[in-house]
DNA sequence: GATGAATGAGAATTCATTCAT
DNA sequence: GATGAATGAATTCTCATTCAT
């Protein structure tokens, strides 16, 4: 797996225990930088720094900034892949499980928050990185909007998806960026509330009190 | 309302016709430029080449290639809080009203594409930038919030303001960087009918059938 | 003409006085630096220093080391091409004409020989400035071809020429890089009296007696 | 021989048979690159590569790049100046001793191309490196300045003698270089028809005549 | 003998900003 | 008001060489 994630230079080669290590120590200290000071304003010295080697060891591992980043990212992009594969069908009466399910959510969103957070900023549609991101998202989509489509044959089951995943994640980023101090479990419930009643209608109080 | 846009350099200086002239070049210039390549990307050599003038003049009007965004960033700002004030109050019976405000914010949001695109980008949470963004949103989850806490008691009125407010955005960036080709107008409906739900718990196929 | 010469990125922008005169002292940096330390050696911080301007001022007339050198090399191969075309007709009564040229040849070749040498250094056929050295080559010898066919039917023309040009061009070289303490009018009549004798046999003797 | 071709470090331990292999993988990558490559953009991960070995056993071998390449060319240096010594005198009657030396001299020149073509490249002259060009340049113009002294009085014979090696070196880089199409065979027999010519002034068409 | 890993002193290049006319 | 020119600190990346197993 650390295998995988290592960038171009090291992917040819077989990594000895000691470059495994390093290879570790810069992974973590990329994530760290990044989290920190943000994608653009990253600078490989201090990720150098944090990793305790130096800038011919690090293009050693991997062949550019951005190379360090795609490879944290990819990692992230598939965990959350396999997260959007067991996004539950959608019924009036399983509110649960999609709560159960956002809970997942929010637990790898606040894990991984550091690189999603560059994710978004580093973002521009076009370019290699932004793919990765849009991609994602319509992952995302594409699973939720075939629950929709069982579930809720009156909304138009494309956009309520986008709709329902932006709401997703920008809940989860606005809460892990502390752009408002709520628990995650509390967001959980009230996503699933929300979603719940706007796609069954059974209305908010109800879920609620369900939920109590 | 040119002037008020105006960087610090130009703000101490009256302007005549020609330098009017000239400032309202260099920010349609800035403008297509972040726009184009992204707030990073974007050099100022390129604002000043699509402004057909010099270095030495950009540095007449902005203080900086940041002074310049913010320039264009607080001109949005402005139209956003506006809209923000206008937020119709919730009942179950003024579906309506929400979604003409769904599509003003639609209009907005397009017309303003770049620079709020921009933003995200440029959105680190600790830089100035990024706090134009974050009391944006967080303008918006109040009035939201206020007008929750009327109409639906049964819901945490924060998480869900947030809530519906990322939505709102995410839907409007997915749609305007054409992530899912999808009609603005549509866009509008499915949120207003989706929020309506969520919110009221009329059940989806209801707002539909009294949409139509 | 020293338009002409301009790097990649002057080229498209027209030079007031001052921007002249940096680009003229870029240009004769660069035909030191390349002369004493040769064109691997060369720093583009070297040439800089030299030219008493700044790394920045650098890249605003050239776009790399390489390019400054073609700068250079582009200018010199023009004055070779036109001398190519200036070689006098051979017959045998008019060896005085060969010499003439050898010798404008050889005042050429001592005005640049910095650009000339450098130009051997950096001859890896198949780079961008490989070419341009193999193309002059090919030049002379075309040219010299043509007149040798005309004169001595029973030499083949193409080797021959080119077996001329390269005595020419190496003995140049070894006088210019002092390899051999030879004043280079006496290696112009020398020249001319070995080539003329071998293309109409009339024997070294003769030539260098009527040399005198 | 191979021992006498080591560099430095090898040069002070006894090879066993496997350092033996090692040593000879390495001056055949060593040769492969600089050729392909060139003397500058040869690195030595290209070498050791080509060896299929790793770096630390590079620098068993060899002290630097440098010297790997001393150690090719000095090997080549010994065999031109054993050629040297061997140039045969110089007489009317004697073109065909010249020719048959001229073609030795190709095939040597073809066989060690590679390490030659570097050599004009690597050659600053006051380099360590210029000075092994230089110095077997000298070689040959000495045999050769010598052997004309007694054929030719009428001829400054240093400068001549130049102007011959010259000649031959050049016509053999152009050829083997293939900035012209044409055997080596036939490179040797007008090389030596030219020199003959311009030596005893036979006339070109008698020694052509000659030749046949 | 051999090797993978690490190093760090350079080198090239960029670009926001200031200067002089 | 405008502009071309200049600046130089900051940054990325390279690669010959040394080190530790």
């Amino acid at each position: 797996m650390a295998d995988r994630r290592a960038g171009a230079p090291a992917r040819n080669r077989e990594l000895r225990a000691r470059g495994q290590r390093t290879l570790e120590r810069l992974l973590e200290a990329g994530a760290t930088v990044f989290a920190t000071r943000g994608y653009h304003a990253a600078r490989v010295d201090d990720v150098v720094k944090a990793a305790k080697t130096s800038h011919g060891t690090f293009y050693l591992y991997f062949s550019s900034k951005e190379d360090l980043f795609q490879a944290l990212a990819l990692d992230v992009a598939e965990s959350m892949v396999q997260l959007a594969r067991e996004l539950p069908d959608l019924a009036p009466e399983r509110a649960g499980d999609l709560h159960v399910w956002l809970a997942r959510f929010h637990d790898l969103y606040a894990r991984h928050r550091v690189v999603i957070r560059t994710w978004t900023e580093a973002e521009i549609v076009d370019s290699d990185m932004g793919r990765v991101g849009g991609d994602l998202v319509a992952q995302f989509s594409r699973e939720l909007s075939k629950r929709l489509e069982a579930a809720a044959p009156d909304i138009d089951p494309e956009i309520a998806a986008l709709a329902f995943v932006g709401m997703i994640e920008r809940s989860n980023y606005y809460v892990e960026s502390n752009q408002v101090p709520v628990p995650g479990t509390e967001m959980a419930s009230t996503l699933a509330q929300v979603i719940h009643a706007g796609i069954f209608g059974t209305g908010a109080a109800g879920v609620k009190a369900e939920g109590r």
